[in-house]
RNA sequence: GGCGACGUAGCCAAGUGGUAAGGCAAGGGUCUGCAAAACCCCCAUCAUGGGUUCAAAUCCCAUCGUCGCCUCCA
């Protein structure tokens, strides 16, 4: 079986080969860092954790590198308007994104990379472009020459011509051409900046992505992500940049995800509607989010809701179902039956496998997963031993974690307040004894109104946190 | 105006030529003192109109609609 990728610069999927056996070489984009990240963000950064995810599961060793868009325009202005040093302010945003990730259990990149250290890799590549006549200098300032690049374009499907007639590019007598961007800024006064031949400034944003990818990963990688807001003019002039260099082919594949959208408009810091990361797990598992992005499919718009969030929840609640142990005192699976749900397992990691290789489709994968939460549920109804149900738990836990679920029931043994909800229930099992209803109808009221929810079994009752 | 993506049941969503996976919600049932959970049953002809084909949600054309990009943006 073979994984195919949709590739934005093709339209179409391809079977992946890397361009070293068994190594893939990946970047993905990550943040300006100026303010809170939202969960457009956390989409993003779930999205590429799969995949990163899958590739390791299917047998890569993968080099994973995300970027810290660490000095920009706005980083700036939102300095001076505090007061504060922006590259303290920039630390302080890439320490919060940094623990935002953790929370959302996204695994670490193999590099983090910040523009601000990367100075002497873009101001080599700016110089070689310049000598190449690949760009030019004006004031201080360095540009990009987009007509002596017959390739441009070829990312977002676009023409020179066909964007001028958008008429939306503001005009600079400066540039030989509206659409050359910089690649080097002067500095203004009060301004971070860095030497360089043509004066004191500092870079343009698409040549630090060019940069740290050239520094981290080599002249050619196989995987580029990041938003599909980013393909035009970031990723065009990602390409345009290194391509100019090397003369090689720069990504061989182009992934982009879906924005994620509040009543049919993205979410965005500009727009102002935004949740950020931090509030939404203030109220929610980590999960919750995980699985919003895992019953969507990346490349679509993933609408943000009251109905999308409570069905990511019922999805939780029912796939932590297929964690509970067997019921005390059950006979045992028949050696048929038992046999049986080891096939189920089997065959829900190959529909699982299928799923995700056809362009990491995660909603099937998901779905996979679900017939074997429903056999493992139906085993246990059947009276299996827990000898019977390891196995198929063993695969449930194996495949829901390439997806980065957590599925974490520790909270329950973890909380102070166990001892004295163990002792209501105690309480409460005499009462039910006796059959006092009403008395043990108000204990579980109670709990339910605390957080609590109680479930009767045979076997007794037992508790967990909503 | 240009470029791109998309339109499958109340909602999310899989399926890219052979008569519609899965989940949530809703409804019916088993279990339960009653619930909850779990289990069983039930729920769509695929935006619209043409065309190609023995056969289309799946290919082609048109129309309508939604979103993104064209300016910083995951």
């Amino acid at each position: 079986m073979t994984l195919r990728i949709y590739n934005t610069l093709t339209r179409s999927k391809e079977d992946f080969e890397t361009l070293e056996p068994g190594k893939v070489r990946m970047y993905v984009c990550g943040p300006t860092v100026y303010a809170d990240a939202h969960i457009g963000h956390a989409m993003s950064a779930l999205v590429f954790d799969i995949v990163r995810r899958y590739l390791e599961y299917s047998g890569y060793v993968v080099k994973y590198v995300m970027n810290y868009t660490d000095v920009d325009d706005k980083i700036i202005n939102k300095a001076n308007q505090l007061g504060v040093d922006p590259f303290a302010l920039a630390q302080q945003y890439i320490d919060d994104y940094a623990a935002n990730l953790e929370a959302l259990n996204v695994l670490p990149a193999s590099v983090n990379p910040r523009a601000t250290e990367e100075m002497d890799y873009i101001l080599t590549m700016i110089t070689k472009m310049v000598e190449d006549d690949h760009a030019y200098a004006v004031d201080g300032d360095v540009y990009f020459r987009v007509d002596r690049d017959a390739d441009y374009g070829k990312l977002s499907g676009r023409s020179l011509e066909g964007m001028e007639a958008g008429a939306r590019i503001q005009i600079d007598d400066r540039k030989e051409h509206p659409m050359d961007f910089a690649l080097w800024k002067a500095a203004k006064p009060g301004e971070p900046a860095w030497e360089s031949l043509w004066g004191p400034g500092r870079p343009g944003w698409h040549i630090e992505c060019s940069a740290m990818n050239f520094h981290h990963l080599g002249e050619q990688i196989d995987i580029h992500g990041g938003g599909n807001d980013l393909i035009f003019p970031h990723h065009e002039n990602e390409i345009a940049q290194t391509e100019a260099i090397t003369g090689k082919p720069f990504a061989r594949y182009w992934m982009h995800n879906g924005m994620l959208t509040l009543k049919d408009e993205k979410m965005s810091k500009s727009l102002g509607n935004m949740v950020t990361i931090k509030e939404f797990l203030a109220q929610h598992p980590a999960d919750v989010m995980r699985l919003m992005v895992i019953q969507s499919a990346y490349r679509n718009p993933l609408v943000y809701s009251e109905d999308t969030l409570s069905a990511a929840q019922q999805v939780l609640k029912r796939l932590l179902s297929a964690k509970n142990p067997a019921m005390s005192g059950s006979a045992g699976l028949s050696s048929q039956a038992s046999a049986s749900l080891k096939e189920t397992a089997e065959k829900a990691r190959e529909n699982f496998k299928a799923a995700m290789d056809e362009d990491f489709n995660t909603a099937g994968a998901l779905a996979a997963i679900f017939e074997l939460v429903k056999a493992i549920n139906q085993a246990r109804d059947d009276s299996a031993s827990q000898a019977d149900l390891d196995p198929a738990q063993a695969v449930f836990n194996e495949l829901t974690s390439v997806l980065g679920l957590q599925l974490d029931t520790s909270q329950r043994e973890a909380s102070d307040a166990a001892p004295f909800i163990e002792l209501l229930l105690d309480l409460r099992s005499q009462v039910r004894a006796e059959k006092n209803w009403v008395l043990s109808d108000r204990i579980r009221d109670g709990l339910k109104e605390l957080g609590v929810s109680v479930k009767d079994s045979k076997e007794g009752s037992t508790w967990s946190w909503e």
